[in-house]
DNA sequence: AAGATATAATTAGTTTACTAATTAAAAAAG
DNA sequence: CTTTTTTAATTAGTAAACTAATTATATCTT
């Protein structure tokens, strides 16, 4: 009737990452960064390419177009980033980090990158390349 | 100023964790399971192991108390659980799948377990088994 | 050019996650 | 035995995820 060993194969994944974000979490409410992981996903994406449109972000983060909408207004609210209306395509909006943004970003990438090596501490380079083989094959798997 | 290639390697895991999330969300709304993955995650757990308190129920599923109060409260509504008080520590409860929980899981695990396969598609023996350490690692990692 | 279709963003409603605070009961300390 | 400290569960409040529906603008079709 009991299973020893529940198959948690599906759940696995999940597990770790909630506890990844959970962790995070509360790196970033130690240091007081004022923003939650999910904020700073998108402000972190933004440094690496600016003016994108909200559509885009959505995609690049995988979260839905709603949750976007809340998040870009939230951290609108905090100044760290602005809305600009495209010319092109009245529909879109353009984010942009403002200056307040990237010092935002340039104060808590330092931790986020040691919060992520302790993560995966022990894990050999050819480890990390496997995982990332991996996950992109579960990736391409869920595409179709 | 344009990185080609963001380090996601932290965000690699919830990314992928997430679209495997909402396509599971996505087949169980298909075939009109009536339960979201979150509550399929208890009833799973449950059907391995009955009679598990709200704080280990929380623990296993990596949820906190509050959430996993409020997901119990849904499948006790849907007659898919019921609480009963721990006769020895009346802080607690017990919770049990009625036979129509265990019904509900007999009937979805099926649809999660497809789903399962056709997201770890080609991955061989060696590749799960990997996968397996490594985010076990990865949660050893975490804990301390 | 006009109507039909598609897309970007928003709003509304339900569910989930986290924190903090509260309640009730058990366990530990005096 | 009484007080203090823990523990299980709940409540309240904010943030985030999904769906469905709406609005405004662009694009396609005829």
């Amino acid at each position: 009737m009991k299973n020893p060993t529940p198959p948690l194969t599906g759940f696995l994944l999940e597990r770790t990452s909630k506890l990844m974000k959970r962790q995070a979490q509360r790196r970033l409410k130690e240091i007081g960064a004022g923003v939650t992981v999910d904020q700073w996903v998108l402000l972190q994406e933004l440094a690496h390419e600016d003016g994108l449109s909200q559509y885009e972000l959505a995609e690049r983060t995988v979260k839905d177009a709603p949750t976007v909408t809340r998040i870009i207004d939230l951290l609108c609210e905090k100044k760290l980033l602005e809305r600009r209306t495209d010319k092109q395509d009245r529909r879109r909006f353009k984010i942009f980090l403002t200056p307040a943004g990237r010092r935002k970003y340039e104060q808590v990438y330092p931790v986020i990158r040691s919060f992520r090596e302790s993560a995966f501490e022990g894990l050999s380079a050819n480890d990390k390349k496997q995982l990332t083989q991996l996950m992109n094959r579960i990736q391409e798997n869920l595409k179709t």
